[in-house]
DNA sequence: GAGCTGTACTTGCAGCCGCAAGTAGTTTGG
DNA sequence: CCAAACTACTTGCGGCTGCAAGTACAGCTC
């Protein structure tokens, strides 16, 4: 009844604790002092740039950045304030918010990009060679199930 | 100058995010439901559990949660509150607090073990064969530096 | 077409966290 | 010794987050 994990689970668990303490905190730091941006706020522009036309309805992108409907409203808020993005609404449905990426927000996503992309090779990936590269992926894969590049 | 991380290196980002978010918050929900713990609460009963005397100086116990000192100050605040933990003067350095486990915090501390070592197997080893679970925590572990139990 | 149910988003509120400053105590250098 | 520098911890503050409740709208049913 009991479920004594091994060590071999308890060190999976550390492990898997551990290097997202320090990557994130190192790559929230730098997107911070670099562009004034949080992890957050760079999710939120990433999947804007990503989509088509630029825009998002609220509810889809909250679920893209794993974050609750209202976490995500001042997210939006903080970064309309900044002029990043747009608030438009959504013919059809007066209920639909959507985010819009202005252009000032998609040349600070660019630069920001470089940093981030540089942060996330020199304190993950690059630390690792290409097997345990796709190992690490396919097991925290296996956990979550897959996800569509989104 | 522009890092192009490869497809692979990006699913590997986003299948670590992905998985810390997915695992940590079942268990942060079934610790809370079950226990009235959050995680953060949960690691601190735990690594005092398992340090000698059940005591530790509030820096070495912030440095092991890798939580900041003030941070650190209010979970311990307010499970002194709750009756789990006892703050003590350390004598030779008056400046020095050792946070005590109470036999309260201890019974606690096993009850909520259970449900938690059950909800990293259900939630996360469990799903991984020992390969695989050998491979994500030599990855991890590569990428922060290998970790003594404490 | 009036109400009932459901959906999309926002707001009120409270919890948690970290940084910087504050307090208290210790060590070091002259 | 005693002042300056350092260390351990706590407090003030502000930022970020989520839950529950509130608002506004849509769609369904009779």
């Amino acid at each position: 009844m009991i479920p004594n994990l091994t060590d071999a689970e308890l060190r999976a668990w550390q492990a898997l604790l551990h290097a997202h303490h320090d990557v994130t905190s190192k790559l929230e730091m730098e997107l911070r002092e670099e562009h004034g941006l949080s992890l957050g706020d760079y999710d939120v522009l990433l999947r804007l740039a990503r989509a088509p036309g630029r825009r998002l309805r609220m509810t889809d992108l909250a679920t893209r950045v794993m974050m609750s409907p209202s976490g995500l409203t001042r997210v939006v808020d903080r970064l309309v304030l900044d002029g990043l993005v747009r608030r438009e609404r959504f013919d059809g449905d007066a209920r639909v918010m959507l985010a819009q990426l202005t252009e000032r927000g998609r040349s600070v996503l660019r630069r920001a990009a470089r940093t981030h992309l540089r942060g996330i090779r020199e304190h993950y990936t690059g630390r690792l060679n290409l097997a345990q590269l796709r190992n690490v992926t396919s097991a925290l894969e296996t956990i979550t199930g897959p996800h569509e590049p989104h």
